[in-house]
DNA sequence: TTGCTAGTTCGATGGATATCGAATTAACAA
DNA sequence: TTGTTAATTCGATATCCATCGAACTAGCAA
């Protein structure tokens, strides 16, 4: 294992998880999400937030991907949650500022 | 003073601040500032991350507006520092991780 | 004044992305 | 099968931004 190599991979997903953070919308998703303390759904945040359901589901991802958030399916209702393990790496502390 | 629209402001802020650091060079940039604790000139910076010094200029003002680093200039030349406040403000805890 | 050094600003370019409505997929219900 | 509900994907658009070289500004020194 190259410290280096491993370095620039942690570097890829801080900077990865930043753009994610970046946009007034996500982090409206992230805030609420750790408020309310449980899932919500895409029709519901969408209902919240006042944006289309495809914009909704265009963040959803985003966030996935990144590993801020989990989703847990049950039928076709996706139930989203914050992935707390991302944020006590990357961003210890963050969450106790919203 | 209105809760909602100081939390509007603060959200700005958070925006603003993931922003300045979903991008590789200006990561680097804090990290190496982080890791050296000492203050750092833009014609430094631009020679240790490879980048022309209008790009370092740039990042260098992008940080600064943010509040993420200040400067202190002395003749011609410009000493960047981190802005401590800022990062234990809206990220405590995350200069450690670097 | 004449250079030299440190940074900033400008103009142009290429690439990324946030947004929406429409079409599509998937799962359930009648 | 038909309809309903939840979410994703697609196209298109508009905007933002990282990058560079060149031109410029400001401070210092011969």
């Amino acid at each position: 294992m190259n410290i280096e190599l491993t370095q620039a991979a942690a570097d890829q997903q801080r900077v990865a998880i930043f753009k994610a953070l970046a946009e007034p919308n996500r982090l409206r998703i992230i805030r609420v999400l750790y408020h309310e303390q449980r899932e919500m759904t895409c029709s519901e945040v969408g209902a919240q937030l006042q944006i289309s359901k495809s914009t909704v589901s265009y963040h959803f991802k985003a966030l996935r991907l990144v590993g801020l958030t989990n989703t847990r399916q049950v039928a076709q209702t996706k139930y989203l949650s914050l992935q707390q393990d991302t944020f006590d790496r990357y961003l210890p502390g963050f969450l106790a500022t919203l």
